[in-house]
DNA sequence: TGCCAGGCCGGGT
DNA sequence: ACCCGGCATGGC
């Protein structure tokens, strides 16, 4: 079985042994649920602290409306925009997020995704900083935009990824953002596919597995790593 | 009935 | 550097 000491001794065995009992019991997870790279980007957004079932209602209202393109998130008024939205919750802030990401896109790029997921001449680090200065785009945000609509191999951290890898002593509560992703950005392949997957299974066990307060470890498939 | 959901911002200390 | 209140709907 494995031990904490292995562990401490090779997180990087560690973190593909969780991978791999993960996918094992769980299979491909199929993520990110978007027909197009927009719908990514938007979904991102939405799903911020919001059960996916409630994005999937506003972005249903959203393509019924015809407006799920650049064209039409940028033209439609605010107010509408966050009528449409409702079902997500905070749709009065996530409707002004949505139009703060408009705006940067066609502000730089013409409103096309194409030109600004395309590699300049800085690294890669750039596209991310960029992002990031939208407001209402934060660094999970960011990095699902970049893992799951731009295809790059950025680790996305959530509420799941913490409550899992700090009940399994990996970090401490309250772990801040970039260094439970430099954890696994450091001790795993730079795979985009890998981090896809893996994200969305730590999503799918910690649903069931690992609510806040009262971890429910009797069926987890990673109850084998606890000591 | 209350708790929780694939966060983030702005203001205060 | 932290800590906190606000934002809001829908499912179990």
């Amino acid at each position: 079985m494995k031990s904490n000491a292995r562990k401490a001794e090779n997180p990087a065995t560690a973190l593909m042994d969780y991978y791999e009992t993960l996918f094992r019991a769980f299979g491909p997870q199929g993520w990110w649920p978007g027909r197009t790279r927009l719908e990514v980007v938007v979904g991102a957004i939405l799903t911020q602290n919001t059960a996916w079932t409630n994005v999937e209602k506003a972005i249903r209202g959203l393509k019924r409306a015809g407006l799920l393109n650049p064209e039409g998130l940028k033209k439609v008024r605010v107010e509408r925009l966050a009528g449409i939205i409702r079902p997500a919750g905070y749709f009065n802030v996530k409707a002004a997020r949505l139009k703060n990401f408009l705006r940067f896109l066609f502000k730089d790029y013409g409103g096309s995704l194409t030109k600004l997921f395309s590699r300049g001449d800085g690294d890669g680090d750039d596209l991310r900083k960029k992002i990031l200065e939208v407001n209402g785009i934060g660094p999970e945000t960011a990095d699902s935009i970049l893992l799951y609509a731009a295809r790059r191999a950025e680790f996305v951290i959530d509420a799941y990824t913490k409550r899992v890898f700090s009940r399994h002593g990996f970090v401490e509560d309250g772990v801040e953002y970039g260094d439970i992703k430099r954890l696994f950005m450091e001790n795993l392949p730079r795979d985009a596919a890998l981090f896809n997957e893996y994200h969305a299974l730590i999503v799918r066990v910690g649903k069931v597995y690992c609510r806040p307060k009262k971890p429910l470890c009797r069926d987890c498939p990673l109850k084998v790593f606890l000591k």
